[in-house]
DNA sequence: CCGGGTTAGTTACAATTGTAACTATAATCG
DNA sequence: CGATTATAGTTACAATTGTAACTAACCCGG
């Protein structure tokens, strides 16, 4: 580790936590915005948001979309179901296998939602240049990727 | 509100969930490794790191300097003073207001975690163009200012 | 000075989230 | 087949985090 041992750190230059600090910002206004208009966590919020795309989706296929782990898919399915948003069967051919979809007062939920989540967006990024919206984007997925390769067992330095 | 009634979301190009899923991936990493060689949480992590640049702040400016509420504050400062890390006294002329500062235990912690964290960012950042780099970091920058103004009140749409 | 309001920080309690064990089906292989 | 192992999802429990009430110290107007 070619390191200089006296290196410095100030928080505010440090990316995960700038990356922290925006998306808990962004994240804590959507989520209370998605709670008083539409009683939703943004567990549920996303699950309805894959449904609403590509209905049928098994519990698990619901957790790769959605970066949940499945304890957190169980959980707001089962919120979605009590307030009779989503719809759940068995598959006829592995009755372990959930089949998930939205009632229509799911797709009403959706509907309604993405409007208001779509401006949010637009309006977060209406100071930037198309040029810089986009190039933010795609460094965005590369991170992404990166950090997917850093992360779990990247752990040695 | 002037948006189209039948507008569609993919949760995938959603930039609040994007935000969400790149910054939860970066920041468990960095939780483990943190907590795996240091013992550190990272609330403890971001006290001791303001702490470290400015030593002598009340709880309530790290909370300001950290992004955290005073209650996380509290917590990570009491685990880090019985760990040894922190010393807490009060000031002379106000003593309801603390007095942090790192201890040279703590101030170690600090000096043997900086290369880690940098060398996890410079790891994280390494294939992007220097010009991407300082576009993404503008962009962020100018993204969070924007997100504080519409989050707590913008409610309305 | 002294009562009402304010601020700093902690403590207590509630809600959320993570981790591990469990149940039920299904697949595999001897 | 039938015993073992694996998979889907849930449930139970632990840890973390958020919210609200509290304590102690200060401040200020009368």
């Amino acid at each position: 580790m070619s390191v200089p041992a006296s290196a410095i750190l100030d928080l505010e230059h440090f990316l995960p936590y700038r990356l922290s600090v925006l998306s808990n910002t962004v994240s804590t206004a959507l989520a209370g915005a998605y709670a008083r208009r539409f009683g939703l966590s943004i567990p549920q919020w996303r699950v309805i948001a894959v449904l609403a795309r590509t209905p049928g989706l098994s519990a698990a296929a619901v957790a790769e979309r959605t970066a949940m782990d499945k304890v957190a898919v169980s959980r707001a399915v089962a919120g979605l179901a009590r307030s009779g948003r989503v719809r759940r069967t068995l598959a006829q051919s592995d009755r372990r296998r959930s089949v998930l979809t939205l009632t229509a007062r799911g797709r009403e939920v959706y509907m309604r939602i993405v409007p208001y989540a779509l401006e949010y967006e637009r309006r977060l990024l209406a100071e930037l240049a198309p040029s810089e919206q986009s190039l933010f984007t795609t460094v965005l997925t590369r991170l992404q990727k990166r950090a997917g390769l850093l992360g779990p067992a990247g752990a040695r330095v």
